[in-house]
DNA sequence: TAAAACTTGATTGAAATGGTCGGGTATAGT
DNA sequence: ACTATACCCGACCATTTCAATCAAGTTTTA
């Protein structure tokens, strides 16, 4: 049920854009110092990104990436599909990366409804939450960096 | 963010333990043919099912497995924890895996943030939903095999 | 035209994955 | 007691994936 490394500097990456989101660009060694990850993994990652159509690049001297699309129209859910595949637990419930599945009927498999199931929350939830949500909470926790729980008077 | 095959034939061996749950013992073989599994792979995971408290095993000639717990006291969670390991998208919002992860701050980190709350999410429903759940809805699909969506009159 | 920065494809080492194999141990039935 | 059956245990193996690096482009600005 993990994340890649790879789909975490990805989102990474694009919080980092996220904040500076503008019509300037930004070079990939200042994210990859800024965000702890190797440059050349990063480049091929960002390349991949601007495949996806998260962000585009600008060649040359002045050279770099930015978001291509707002931060609020761009949700986990698809960057995380891009990146490393399918949401759903299992190859027979994924919208997108649908494979056959081993039981001998799929009509009839209880694995299969409860995995579409948890699918679908995770679908939904990794919808709404978006690049923008991800730079909000990232500069309300450079103010506030106690979690609700450990708050108190 | 999929479970391994490993884990889904752990899950399909306690369905089918649990639609046969009684005092009596089933034999590797029997499963192994219903389900489709290699033999000596189910070995492995039915081996792996018992150290982890799930299931409880008859050796010998008239031995076998059953559920060493009644299903709706076998939480899918506490499973696909023992078979797969995190259920937390990244490691450093697992609750029973946790690992260091590359951010500096990690009380600052966004996508910690976010990702916490999808684990709690995934971590939730995935306790909720038991192996009593895959039972029932098996037995119901054996009868009803049209999803609610394909049902009208 | 030189330097900076993205682009592309190949390569690599290590780990995970999905099995398999061989022999061990317990137990029911004869 | 013996034997057949079925679980137990650890090693092994082939393939794929992962994380990362490298080399050699191409584009653009100064």
């Amino acid at each position: 049920m993990k994340l890649t490394v790879r789909g975490e500097y990805a989102l990474r990456a694009l919080t980092n854009l996220g904040r500076r989101y503008g019509p300037h660009v930004v070079r990939i060694q200042e994210i990859a110092d800024e965000e702890g990850i190797p440059k050349r993994f990063l480049e091929q990652i960002l390349n991949d990104l601007r495949t996806g159509g998260f962000v585009e690049s600008r060649r040359g001297v002045a050279g770099g990436y930015r978001l291509a699309k707002s931060p609020e129209r761009i949700p986990l859910a698809a960057v995380v599909r891009h990146i490393e595949g399918a949401l759903a637990p299992i190859g027979c419930v994924s919208e997108n990366f649908y494979e056959k599945c081993n039981c001998p009927d799929e009509a009839r498999c209880a694995l299969r409804s409860v995995m579409k199931e948890v699918r679908d929350n995770v679908a939904n939830l990794m919808q709404k939450l978006t690049v923008a949500e991800l730079v909000q909470r990232s500069h309300q926790l450079q103010v506030e960096p106690t979690t609700s729980a450990d708050y108190f008077i």
